[in-house]
DNA sequence: ATTTATTTGTTAAGCTGCTTAATAATTTGG
DNA sequence: CCAAATTATTAAGCAGCTTAACAAATAAAT
């Protein structure tokens, strides 16, 4: 009976596991030289020549140029090569479409921005076609030097299910009315909200932390969680629909379905604060937009200031709600509501009276975390496919 | 410059990676032949040959007969030899304090269980007291046969945090009263909530599964989830400290910290009940325990059943939030409380109602499921130890 | 300017842990 | 009793790393 592999490297690519080391060292953390590569991953000189050597006899690395230190002969660096290729992220929003084209070491190539005609409620066909047009673009705009497309990411407003489950009550198959995903590149969907806790987590306040969640707080609200350094996505991709917690409940109150949504979402809120708005002149008119209310309460408001203050008392029983399933050690405030900074303190507050000791940040990303956490994810995947392993 | 080591395998105990991994196999998989380790593992029969031989030097493997199949030589069968040892895993529980001494390969060789003179709010002097007794009269009773002692888990009904941090608040050091750990044997603390989850995935309902929660609704109430089939733990422990979801929450209320754990713990939920009870000779006597509640409710009453079916909507809405955060896929229903056949399906209708299709069972292991989760967690770990990385 | 010490990179030789191929041993069925 | 099947061992070889020695480049010392 014959075995199956003849030996592990022939699986992967092709490469020793030497090599493969060296890719995801400078995928991971950038160009270094190779006594830093050596030193990092516990290689000596002769193994980091021939892996080397095999890398860059089909483009994988590239040298960049010499470093010299205090004394004697200078470090070669090196970087991703050009045969490494390119991923392309796209962050399907409901007010824009945004794009990057990046190396898999994250070296910008092209970044686009494509505002849509109106605010969509979730994934409609408008965006389809403009996600297959800027796709499109992209691909048509790429650089010899850019290398083989590698992976295709796009960031949806909706929940993600792998293909064996049912995907009819997420609606994600509307983005593929008008875009049909180019053969042969693996194509990665991925909820806007974990992409944005990903993108913290590379970029942003969350940077190198394995266990947090992201909370993001706007016209509707979602977490995203990081545990033992890995998303969690769910059974069914609905890991993170806090819009789903019980609400209102008491002794004798018996939660609604998504009520919590309904509450504590931009226009429930922007609703209320109206409502409860002074009459008179002596408080000015009531705002238009959550931002026209925020930009109230930084110059002290009180009505404003009131507003934000109970609201925030809601998002903070949210985020302890969080804190008490997965106690994630950092909780990072996001979305358009959620990370003004006004809200921060209050939000403390609720979390500290309600539950354990927990760090709050609140982002300072803004809509690029989305974009970024895909583009991480899709560079990722990229790897994981050249290397045969996932990323440390 | 010398590099640190000479090569891998040295620093894990100086077995062969092929070594290593028929070790993991056996200790997870139990007996097998060489010719299902050689299929299972991908290795060479010689490979398997020089494994075996390297294992069985050093007592880690033992032969315990052959099978035949239909045709040809007789397969020799191993499994973990004394040289691997055995794990001794401790249930400090409020009433009792079980014991469990096993192979690490789970096959049973001593048990105790220890009544306390009374139910224990929480880790006392007493318990401390009992797990030293018991502890010591175990590792008098070890047989030559059972080999070294590998590990020690005690399961605690407290919060467990690492040793560089704060202990302070979680009175987990009273087990340490009277109670000194043996010098050079890894101890490790869980708290009894998590290892029943872990109890569950090995040996109960959620067998085999990677992702679910286990919310155990008894005396208190608690959660432990396996996600990506880790066990999550939390920054500080308090993962699935649930008690402290917000409650009572809605428009114009505001949570108050831990008042969900006080609504919903057996205390409470007998108190509610003793107060509704109908007065008259119709109804009977009100019950004076939540085991003589079930019981009529069991036989039909109808004031015990409402009473039942109002708690099981609190608990349903607790799983809910579960389900929101993570969405495990599957939830155990244990503890006292938890576990009872009547809750699960007003359970079900509330969880479906407010959340995502989720498949819910109730545990049937009862109070076995801690002690056989610490139990395995005190055998996985002395696993890894044994072979230098943690089990698949 | 030449030498010396230091660091980087390459070449040579060897070891470990696996493989495949061949052989031996054991068992059942014709 | 022999043929086929299955399991185990022995022999030979290869891949991927290692250490050791050497070559090349560079700054500091003489």
């Amino acid at each position: 009976m014959a075995q199956i592999r003849s030996y592990d490297a022939d699986m992967r690519g092709g490469f020793t596991a030497s090599a493969r080391s060296v890719l995801r060292k400078l995928l991971s953390y950038g160009p270094a030289t190779r006594p830093q590569l050596g030193a990092a991953l516990g290689l000596s000189r002769p193994t980091l020549s021939s892996s080397i050597a095999e890398l860059d006899k089909v483009g994988f690395v590239e040298k960049i140029g010499e470093v010299k230190g205090t004394l004697g002969r200078r470090a070669a660096m090196y970087r991703l090569g050009a045969g490494a290729g390119h991923v392309i992220a796209v962050d399907a929003g409901s007010t824009r479409v945004r794009l990057r084209v990046a190396t898999l070491d994250n070296r910008l190539l092209h970044h686009r921005v494509h505002r849509l005609s109106s605010s969509q409620r979730s994934l409609s066909p408008e965006i389809s076609q403009v996600v297959a047009e800027e796709v499109n673009a992209a691909r048509a705009a790429a650089g010899r030097d850019w290398g083989a497309l590698r992976a295709l990411g796009i960031a949806i407003p909706t929940r993600v299910v792998g293909r064996d489950q049912d995907q009819s009550a997420t609606g994600q198959q509307v983005l593929f009315s008008h875009f049909h995903p180019p053969d042969g590149i693996p194509l990665l969907l991925e909820n806007n909200v974990n992409c944005a806790a990903i993108g913290e987590q590379s970029h942003g306040v969350a940077r190198g932390r394995s266990d947090f969640a992201y909370v993001q707080i706007g016209v509707k609200i979602g977490m995203g969680a990081v545990l033992g350094g890995k998303l969690v996505r769910g059974r069914s991709g609905a890991a993170g629909e806090i819009g789903h917690l019980p609400y209102p409940w008491g002794p004798g109150l018996r939660p609604l379905a998504g009520e919590l949504e309904n509450h504590v979402g931009a226009d429930a809120f922007l609703e209320r604060t109206r409502a409860a708005w002074p009459k008179g002149d002596r408080a000015g008119p009531a705002p238009g937009d959550t931002v026209a209310l925020f930009e109230l309460a930084e110059h002290g408001n009180a009505a404003a200031l009131a507003a934000v203050r109970r609201h925030a008392e809601d998002i903070g029983a949210i985020v302890a709600a969080c804190v008490g399933v997965i106690d994630p050690g950092l909780v990072v405030l996001g979305g358009g509501v959620g990370s003004n900074r006004l809200m921060l303190p209050p939000v403390c507050d609720m979390v500290k009276k309600l539950s354990y000791p927990t760090e709050i940040q609140s982002s300072t990303l803004g809509p690029d975390a989305t974009l970024l956490g895909i583009e991480k994810i899709a560079a990722d995947h990229a790897c994981s496919l050249l290397v045969g392993q996932a990323l440390g």
